[in-house]
Parts: structure tokens; C-alpha cells; sequence
RNA sequence: GGGCUCGUAGUCUAGUGGUUAUGAUACCGCCCUUACAAGGCGGUGGUCACCGGUUCAAAUCCGGUCGGGCCCA
């Protein structure tokens, strides 16, 4: 093999570069001329793994087809920067805490972890052949991105759509910041069920069981089934709560599973979020026992200082000492956690910034059924989001990197102090100028320490692109949106909101939903598994096309496992390209190139143009379907089977054998000519290859890289049914032949004295000088018959 | 627990009512053919998860069962 895939990758990732072979230019004219993508920008998280290696060549792929279809393809590219991933990966890179030096040195110390991460992304990605716009990615912590999102927190102001409260809030003890709904998971963990006796006051007692018995001194109340006989008679009554001895309200709701535990229940501010619901029904005392830096306060009594899971085997001890516990079992348990650390999280009081949106889940779900799903059946995720909505987005984080909050409070008079507009951004906790209460004057500004949820910035991505560059007007909202469907709830759920709230518009036509990729065996990769393909590891020994063409054997929202077979394939296939112009090159000689129009006179080429023809018809049909894998599928099927495999070695033999210099000149030009459109057609998944192959073969209208080419045009004009239909017979008593020569031990290059064939004679007459050069055959003898049969005339 | 999704040769996969179920890979056989042995040609291999229903006709539509995956509680 003479072809060096990695050196051949690289000479043409630099003549891109340095020949802007993808730059956008926006020059005016209709939106419509426009194809405009929602780039999902990567965490930093140290490198590329496989699932983005799977998930953004898809977006390549229709991005570098519009542009052959003649659109202005805006494709930006973005990294997500800010927050706690990016804290997390300075921390650990760095080996650093954030609660143990100052903010400055900190925030320093996430932007150089950050910089040198991201210059080491964009390089992989650039590897991969991404043909979006690397020199101005967007970043979601830049001063741009910060006084967006400072503007648009602003404009929820203005809109009375943020508020703050002290509320209950969803909080993570492990990173002390309050959390959204959005970032907790559900974890079966095996937990001890302890069961507890309540006293009853006026005689009496009634059992409780509990996971949580480090807060029975936040118990408020217990509580019953309505239809449970059991404990009939006690609503109403009081409890006193062992240990503490604080006396309780027994209540009842449906709430209540009599079949669990003992069928009541203790209610604690709080448990879980179904404590606090019955905490909000019934308005039941408050009694908080966790701080918000995680550990228990006085209240809590023996706990004080401990953390939650040091108070609950105390409690156990102490309860266990006192005799108080009856009985205890062990049992699995779902628990929510924090999605980023995998700590249970604790439900808390705390005052928090809130964007107010429960009222409108009615216009989200009519946006989401706006928006193009594909697949289709992730809109019913979004949807079944939407309705399970119970909380406002809470969007403070008492974290340190990241987007601030524009704010100040007054401590004379109170009032929310906002930055002007016009000096955003702004950072609150390190500005030392003096600021002025704009309702009383003073000078007593407490800052908000607090920043803001990183989705509340990457919410705004179209903005994030297209803001810098001017060009928000112009080209928003989008044509579409790429993401997994990881994170459906998340990103294309809050983008929804932001442009709900702030536009009143839908932020993009369609959205394309990536699946997962997982081992051979389909389970997850992951380091512990020792199951970790690297990216990195494939484009060295398959190339980044084959591994291209491996992300291009799915349809939109199908998970993939990684099979070795994949990338063999590709590579086979990039392999195949080179050769066939290399053969291509070498057919060609002195002979002239004619004009890709000229008039067809051998069936040979009336065939093959109609078989392009109907190539591509269905390879752009998927295409704009966004089903990449099946046109993909359709060229393989054409350029493997019908232009390698049985044109070119047709056209080999005729080129030898024939003294017709009219017949090899259109036979060249069709191959030329066929061979640039399925180079054409190609493109988008093996951006490489293609442009080697490209280069290599002197077409007669070359521009100055395939990737400025126009995407073929259909014309009926090189349709021919009727030598189609022909040449599909000759092709099947090739195949006959072929058959022959192998149950004969010969090779396909073995010469024939003589053969006899029985068939459609008219057709086998008129194609006899094609098969006999290319089966090697000296004489051929034909006779009628309605099926076909082969046999030598030895 | 709820929702979504998938189940087709050893493996992966096409196939949304109509001959004998597509292709890849693996395997076997033949061929070094002057583009490509990282190739070509030929072949073996399938109760289309299971049960029932609709229909002249089901891999395909409907219901249920079992099993995998994901999302949400």
C-alpha cells in the first residue's frame, strides 16, 4: 500500500487552514440562504472520549452537505467553561481548592486549566476533520458570554420572570451549593430502615419507621394512611418524639403507603421532597437541623458539628443505647443525589435566586412540538420533563467560577442594587469602586456572592455564537440544534425557556438528538471497567475517516457499540477511493477529457450514468432527511458493487481492446465525470480521502478543494432505462461466468478458448466484445433460451 | 413504580402488510487479476425473542409475556 492515511490526514487538515476552505462569510440576502447550527460546546473535562468522537461528525456531516448544497453554513464552535465541571477539572489537574485560597488566585487558576485544555481540544477535534469555525469558538466564561448572560438575567428582571426567595431549596452538602432539580439522580442505595416508638400522649405508642433517623429531631409531625384501621383513632392526637421529646401532631394523608414500614410516617423539614410537600399542605412548624455548610447545627443537640452521615450512626448508638429502637432492616432505597458528585442531596432553606416558570408549561410544550425531534419519540422525553415540572428554576450557586450575579444589596434600605447594562460585565465580589444605593444613596453594598447555573448561561448558545459577531438579528433562531439525549432536559429544555421567556420565539426548526456508544458488549465505558476506547487510539490506526465513517452507520437518536468491524470497514472503503483513482489515472493515458455533457452513445456509460443518477437521488433524499447511514449505505452499495467492481473493470477491458478512439473518449469522460460526483457524494463523511482523491485525478473543472464543489445536480437527461435493464442481464451472466471460472479453479483473469451461453440472444449479441473482454474469452457461441446457462465449450 | 426504546445468521445491521428476508463482519473454498490480497469471485449460516389476535397474506399492525438499554420518579 503506498497510501500513508495519518500523513495524508494532516497535509490536508493544514491546506484547509491555511486556504479557509469552511469560513462563513455573511453577505446579506434572504435567511433562507442561510444554514445556521446550534454547536453543542464541550465541558472541559480534560479530552475527546468516543461518544463525542460518535456524536459531532454527525453534525459535520449535514453541515458540509448544506454547504455543498450552496448554503452559508454558520458553524460555530463553543466550550463550556464556566461553573462547577470546570472548577472540578482545575482542582484536579491543579491539585487546588476553591475553599483555600483567594477568589482571584482561584478564578486565575480555572482560566490557565481551562486555556490549555481547550487549546488541546480543539486540536482533536480539528483532527477528526470538524469543518466548523475553530478561530473564534465561543466560550461560555469569555467577557461576551458573561455580559450576555449578566444582560439577559436582567432582562428576566425587567419581566418580572426572576425572583428571590428563601425557600426550600435542593442542596448539595459535598459542593455546599444549592442545585436544581435538573442535576439530581436517582441512586438505589442499601440503607438501614430503623424503626422507632413514638408515644402517644394520653397512653399509648405508635411505630415509625425511617431511613433517616439522624433528623427525628426535625420531625414535625407523623403521619398516617386515611384508610389504614391501624391508627384510626390518633389523627389529631400528639406525639412526643423519642430522644428530642418534642411533641408532634399525628396527621393523616394518602400520601401515606400502609404497607411500608409500619404505615407511618415522620415528617421532617426536611427528608425528601415529600416531606416538604406535606410541610407546605398542612403549614407545619420548621425545624431545620442542617447548615448549610453540610454539618448539623444546635438544634440538632448531640449531632452539633457532625456532617449527615457522621450524625446518623450516632444517632443509631444513641438511640440504640436508650433502647428506643425496635427493630431495624435492611432495605434498598432510592435516593436522590447530585448528578455531579453522587452526594444525597438535603432539602434546606436558604434564599436563592429563582427564574419563575411553572406558569408557562403550556408554551413550552407547544414550542417542543414545534421543533423537528429527530428521532421524533425524544419530543415525548422533553415532554414528560415539562409535565413532571414542580420547581422554579432555582439558578444561584454558592460556587466561585462562573457567570455572577449583577447585584448588590443594600444594607440601609434594603433594595436589590443592578448593574447598568451598559458596564456589564461585572463581578460583584471583586469590585472595590464604590457604588451607590440607587433608591437611598448609601454606600453600604453587600455583594451577592453567589454565581449563576451554568445552564442558565449555555441556555443561551445562540446568543453565545451569533451575539459577537453581530449577527443575532440575522440569523436567529437557528436551523438546528445537535445534543445527546442525555442531556434533553437540560440544554434543549432550558434553551426552550430562555426563548420563550426572552424572544417569545422557538430557538431552532429541528433538533438532532445523538445516541450513546458503548462497549462491544453494550455496557458503559468507563475507566473502572478498563472498557475505554480512546479516540485518539483509532484515528492512529484507522484514520479519522474510518472513524467518520463508523459515526455514519447510525440514524439520529440510535446508540452504537463499538465494533472493531466499523472502522475496518471505513478504512477499507478510504483504501478503495484511492485505488479506484489511481486505476482511474492510469486508464486515462494521452486520451482527451470530453465535456461532463456530451451525448451518450454506449450503453456501458448510458448504464452507469443512470445508476449514478439513481445514487444520487437516494443518497440526497436521506440526506436531507438527515439519515447520513443510509445514503452512506446507498453510495457504498453504488461505488463497491456497480462503478468498481463491474464499470471499471468493464471499461478496462474495452479500453484495451477497443480501437474506437470516439467510444474511449466518452467512456473516460463518464468515468471522470462519475468519479468526481461520487467523490461529490462522499464528501461529507470522508472529508479526506475525498480531497486526496480529488487532487489526484485532473478532472476537467476542478475547484480548488472538493469541499467547494456544488453538490451534483439530478438530471433526467442521463437517465436510460432501457440499457439499464440490459446491462443488469449482462451483469448477471457475468456473474454466471464468474461462476463458472470458479467452480473451474480459474482465475477471472484466465483465458477462455471458447464458451457457450444460452439466453436473450439480442442482448447477448450486442454485448458479446464487452463480456468477452472482460472474461478473457476467445469465442463465444450464443443460443436462445429463456433462462440463462453458461457452460465451456471445452 | 411511570414513560420511551430495542430484541432479525457467531456478531452488527437493512427491512412500517405481498415472491425464496438486506448487507457487512466472521467462517469455509477458489483465484497473487498488470487499482486494490487492507482485493476479487463463490459458498455455509436465520423457528425474524416468546405467546395470542387482526388479515387472503405479519419480521412488519394490535394485545400480552420475557429480556436488554435509556430517561424520569
Amino acid at each position: 500500500m503506498d497510501l500513508n492515511i495519518p500523513e495524508m490526514e494532516a497535509k490536508w487538515r493544514e491546506f484547509w487552514d491555511n486556504n479557509d476552505i469552511y469560513k462563513f462569510n455573511y453577505h446579506g440576502g434572504d435567511r433562507s440562504e442561510y444554514f445556521v447550527i446550534d454547536t453543542p460546546p464541550p465541558t472541559i473535562s480534560g479530552k475527546m472520549h468516543m461518544g463525542h468522537a460518535f456524536s459531532y461528525p454527525h453534525q459535520d456531516f449535514i453541515a458540509r452537505y448544506k454547504r455543498m448544497k450552496g448554503f452559508g453554513v454558520f458553524y460555530p464552535w463553543g466550550f463550556d467553561d464556566n461553573g462547577l465541571p470546570t472548577e472540578r477539572y482545575a482542582e484536579k489537574t491543579l491539585g487546588i481548592k476553591a475553599e483555600r485560597m483567594p477568589l482571584e488566585e482561584f478564578i486565575e487558576a480555572c482560566k490557565e486549566a481551562s486555556d490549555k485544555s481547550e487549546e488541546e481540544l480543539l486540536k482533536t477535534w480539528s483532527d477528526i476533520g470538524m469543518s466548523a469555525d475553530f478561530r473564534h469558538p465561543y466560550r461560555t466564561v469569555s467577557e461576551e458570554s458573561r455580559t450576555i448572560s449578566q444582560k439577559m438575567f436582567i432582562d428576566l428582571l425587567k419581566k418580572d420572570r426572576a425572583y428571590r426567595e428563601e425557600a426550600p431549596t435542593i442542596k448539595c452538602p459535598v459542593c455546599h451549593t444549592a442545585i436544581s432539580q435538573i442535576e439530581m439522580r436517582d441512586v438505589v442505595q442499601n440503607t438501614d430502615f430503623v424503626y422507632l416508638d413514638f408515644a402517644i400522649n394520653g397512653g399509648g405508642s405508635v411505630p415509625v419507621a425511617t431511613t433517616r433517623p439522624e433528623l427525628i429531631g426535625a420531625c414535625v409531625a407523623v403521619c398516617v394512611s386515611p384508610d389504614d384501621d391501624r391508627y384510626r383513632g390518633l389523627v389529631g392526637k400528639t406525639a412526643k418524639v423519642p430522644l428530642y421529646g418534642h411533641e408532634v401532631k399525628i396527621i393523616e394523608d394518602e400520601y401515606v403507603d400502609p404497607e411500608k414500614g409500619t404505615g407511618a410516617e415522620m415528617i421532617c423539614t426536611f427528608g425528601d421532597q415529600n416531606d416538604l410537600e406535606l410541610w407546605k399542605k398542612y403549614s407545619l412548624d420548621l425545624r431545620n437541623l442542617i447548615e448549610d455548610n453540610g454539618k448539623m447545627n444546635a438544634l440538632s443537640g448531640p449531632l452539633e458539628g457532625k456532617t449527615v452521615q457522621e450524625a446518623r450512626s450516632v444517632i443509631k448508638k444513641l438511640l440504640k443505647s436508650e433502647g428506643l429502637i425496635s427493630r431495624t432492616e435492611r432495605i434498598k432505597h432510592s435516593v436522590n443525589t447530585h448528578e455531579r458528585c453522587g452526594t444525597p442531596i438535603e432539602i434546606g432553606i436558604s434564599k436563592q435566586w429563582f427564574l419563575r416558570y411553572l406558569d408557562l408549561k403550556d408554551d413550552f410544550l407547544k414550542n417542543g412540538a414545534s421543533v423537528d425531534w429527530l428521532p421524533p419519540y425524544m419530543k415525548t422525553r422533553y415532554d414528560n420533563w415539562v409535565l413532571g415540572l414542580k420547581w422554579d428554576w432555582c439558578i444561584s450557586r454558592q460556587r466561585f467560577y462562573g457567570v455572577p450575579f449583577p447585584l448588590w444589596y443594600c444594607d440601609n434600605c434594603g433594595e436589590t442594587v443592578v448593574a447598568d447594562e451598559n458596564e456589564l460585565p461585572v463581578d460583584p465580589r471583586l469590585e472595590m469602586a464604590a457604588r451607590k444605593c440607587k433608591n437611598c444613596g448609601s454606600d453600604d453594598l453587600t455583594p451577592e456572592t453567589d454565581i449563576m447555573d451554568t445552564w442558565a448561561t449555555s441556555s443561551l448558545s445562540p446568543r453565545l455564537a451569533l451575539m459577537p459577531l453581530g449577527l443575532l438579528d440575522e440569523l436567529y433562531p437557528m436551523d438546528i440544534r445537535f445534543q445527546g439525549h442525555d442531556i434533553i432536559s437540560f440544554w434543549a429544555f432550558t434553551t426552550i425557556v430562555r426563548s420563550r421567556i426572552h424572544d417569545d420565539l422557538v430557538p431552532w426548526k429541528t433538533i438532532f438528538i445523538s445516541g450513546n456508544v458503548y462497549d462491544p458488549f453494550g455496557a458503559k465505558m468507563s475507566k473502572s471497567k478498563g472498557n475505554v476506547v480512546e479516540p485518539r487510539t483509532v484515528i492512529d490506526e484507522y484514520g479519522a475517516d474510518a472513524l467518520r465513517f463508523w459515526a455514519s452507520t447510525t440514524i439520529p437518536g440510535e446508540d452504537i457499540k463499538i465494533k472493531e468491524q466499523d472502522f475496518v470497514r471505513g478504512r477499507r472503503t478510504v483504501i478503495k477511493i484511492y485505488n479506484a483513482a489511481k486505476l482511474i489515472l492510469m486508464l486515462k493515458g494521452d486520451t482527451d477529457i470530453g465535456d461532463e455533457t456530451l451525448e451518450l452513445k454506449s450503453s456501458l456509460n448510458r448504464w452507469i450514468t443512470t445508476k449514478f443518477e439513481r445514487t444520487l437521488m437516494e443518497v440526497t433524499s436521506e440526506y436531507e432527511k438527515f439519515n447520513v447511514s443510509r445514503g452512506r449505505a446507498s453510495l457504498d452499495n453504488f461505488f463497491w458493487n456497480t462503478f468498481c467492481d463491474n464499470y471499471l473493470e468493464m471499461i478496462k477491458g474495452v479500453l484495451s481492446s477497443s480501437e474506437d478512439e470516439d467510444l474511449k473518449k466518452e467512456i473516460l469522460t463518464v468515468a471522470f465525470s462519475t468519479f468526481r460526483k461520487t467523490l461529490c457524494l462522499y464528501a461529507p463523511v470522508m472529508p479526506f480521502i475525498t480531497e486526496e482523491a480529488y487532487h489526484m485525478v485532473p478532472f476537467s473543472r476542478m475547484k480548488k478543494s472538493v469541499h467547494l464543489e456544488s453538490w451534483p445536480e439530478f438530471s433526467d437527461d442521463r437517465m436510460f432505462p432501457e440499457d439499464e435493464k440490459e446491462m443488469e442481464y449482462v451483469i448477471e451472466v457475468i456473474g454466471k461466468i464468474r461462476s463458472l471460472k470458479t467452480s473451474m479453479k480459474l482465475s477471472m483473469g484466465a483465458k477462455l478458448d471458447s464458451l457457450n451461453i444460452s439466453g436473450r440472444s439480442s442482448t447477448l449479441m450486442s454485448f458479446q466484445e464487452v463480456i468477452k473482454s472482460l472474461m478473457k474469452i476467445e469465442n463465444i457461441s450464443i443460443s436462445e433460451s429463456d433462462e440463462i446457462n453458461v457452460e465451456s465449450g471445452e
